[in-house]
DNA sequence: TTTTGATGCATCAATTATTGAGGCATATAT
DNA sequence: ATATATGCCTCAATAATTGATGCATCAAAA
């Protein structure tokens, strides 16, 4: 994803996030999206984002589809209702997350 | 350090942080920063901690020193020259790291 | 006075996510 | 013909963390 240990455990919500804008979305769509949209800052590695996609879809948070594009299958997945939920609570997770590291690591502001 | 998935990779960053802004800490002193600053929200795992403070050493970022404090020993951590590039580059890391986040999941601001 | 809770260090097996590599196939452009 | 993009996948190895456990000192309460 990148040589920063910072994103280790952020996978599943950019999914569940990309979902919820998108509807339905394919695996090789959401590298492209993630690429696009951290202007080629951000890639993710299919290593971690296809197992992340079938634990999300064993965990119920997604469902997946397969369509034939031409000749190619393409698996779309899609939110499911415990999904939606799960995504609201990994955001507040990660707003959780950005305010306790701004008190450990900006003491002066946490004071004033 | 909490359920949460996105406190993962963060510890070495709040020790290294931490050790920055008061010179020199003890392990045990370093759980109860971060349970104070953090509001009590936030408790280091001691499982953790240990393991990460001997990592930072073995790789240089930190120096130890053993104290007698009465009867009891604390062993003192102090930030290397190359640790104090090491908090620089991980902050840096960081804020990339929430950069991104916001990209992607306020894909309304980076439009605008 | 003994027991509880706080202080202070540590290890260890198990879990978990991710990396980096590799594999397979179709479509398009050179 | 060949490279590049699309599209799915698996797998061994790495690495950080959890949760439990262990040991010891010290102060305060019962």
């Amino acid at each position: 994803m990148n040589n920063s240990q910072f994103y280790k455990g952020s996978l599943s919500l950019i999914i569940l996030k990309l979902l919820e804008e998108n509807k339905r979305m394919y695996g090789y769509e959401i590298t492209q999206r993630v690429k696009d949209q951290t202007n080629g800052e951000l890639t993710i590695n299919e290593g971690a984002l296809y197992p992340a996609l079938h634990k999300l879809e064993a965990d119920g948070l997604l469902t997946a589809s397969i369509e034939q594009a031409g000749n190619r299958p393409r698996k779309y997945y899609a939110l499911t209702e415990k999904g939606q939920h799960e995504t609201a609570n990994k955001l507040a997770e990660l707003t959780d997350f950005v305010k306790h590291m701004q008190l450990l690591l900006n003491p002066k502001l946490s004071l004033g």
